[in-house]
DNA sequence: GTGGTCTAGACCACG
DNA sequence: GTGGTCTAGACCACG
């Protein structure tokens, strides 16, 4: 199962979106560790049964943004560089999508009680979700 | 005073979803009353710099959703508010809001207790928002 | 076979609410299955001879209202079943469309005697027709 | 009150069908007698609050189908010509209406049953609406 | 090739 | 003057 990627195609997030995604976060908890080559294009597309231009465009996401490099001729790897973004950068991007859900939920009528108790499951299944993939860690014993 | 909508034509968002936004956020603060008329659809677009179809879309969309209802040959008001989706539908699309939330959080390394913290501090910011601009009422004591 | 889809341009029915309905009907019946691929927009445009912006804003409304569902650079799917709408809306919304026939029957001068056995009737037809398409299944059994 | 005409503003049915509905209606059962004169348009206007172009316009699609009759200078009266519909339009009308609330109650996944009982309230509701504004007559024994 | 958004502009129904 | 529908055509994101 190598990197225990896996994407849902009825999603409404893009599919280069989610490769992304779980690359990232397979970075930030040292799954996949610094100078450690990704599987090629035409593999992961096999293995997740999409279209090859798909992991192309989120590898290439990743190169810009500094998350891997591309060493020509030898494949994809993680990079060196790290600190993706800014402390103010996190902080802005956490209060946008906290106040999006707290929009939502006003909306629909739940009580700020109601969504608290939905997160705090949310995460708690995405933490057993990254847990069970993962080898043992220092991140995962917090 | 008018009602201060604007939109950024840059934004991934698009223009008739950040119209919608708006005017969701303005019922939900009481800044627009029930029974209240909106905007001509073409006043609206020409404030805004932008093609009349794209208002009549926001408008459309939020009348399907009975947020607002038209009166032909009158204008858009907004309408008596009811529970439109079943529970099943409102839990899933708090799901869906809510899982975006934890994902990205968790991509920029917050805590699930600084995700709760800022959460509750919005919806407060929210709460007073609402209740500063409406009318008093028994809907502000519980 | 295709889906048979037609329309016509005459009729006081918008041309998009037509399309709709006929998609309605389609995945009621079990014609269009759970995951099965609507056609292209702009094939069904052109074999309807009307714009792919028409098809585009049918196509729209049922996903919005959870019938069909988009996979981005993919198509459009009937998405799985589900109930979208809170009880006091679905009454509210048959309760409009039983009182359109009753305005309608008594200005024709028919009796209710009348209208029930054709109401009965015209069900009837409907539930045999979706029966006839349906793969064996426990619901046909109810 | 004269003739008990009403219309409510906020419905999605035109406030000119309004009109010509219950005037058919009114026609129908004899509270309209043949040769009796309607109200002046500007009096109908000011007495439902509404544009007097709309009394016109529904007096003219009356005129029109042979309900009422224009005589110029004196005014708008029943007119003597009588059967509107012959009996297959009258039928194919029924039906019509008759499988649209089919669709919808379909849709919204309600059972027959529910729907024939909500119609016999709807009608029940209607006739003795209809009885309350209307001076005893045959119709009203049946 | 797939849908999603937007503009420009026309025409219509209703009031 | 009000919104509703439709066409034509462009550009973009995704795969």
């Amino acid at each position: 199962m190598s990197l225990g990627f896996s994407i849902s195609p009825a999603s409404d997030v893009p599919i280069f979106r989610q490769i992304t995604q779980q690359i990232q976060r397979a970075v930030a908890t040292g799954r996949l560790e610094v100078g450690e080559q990704l599987p090629p294009v035409r593999a992961l597309a096999e293995s997740l049964v999409i279209n090859p231009n798909t992991v192309a465009r989120a590898y290439q996401e990743l190169i810009r943004d500094g998350v891997l490099e591309s060493r020509s001729g030898r494949g994809v790897f993680v990079s060196k560089r790290r600190q993706v973004f800014a402390n103010s950068e996190r902080i802005r991007r956490l209060r946008l999508a906290t106040e999006q859900l707290c929009h939502e939920a006003r909306l629909l009528d739940f009580t700020v009680k109601e969504v608290q108790a939905l997160l705090a499951e949310t995460w708690q299944a995405l933490e057993s979700q990254a847990e069970g993939s993962e080898p043992p860690s220092k991140k995962t014993q917090k």
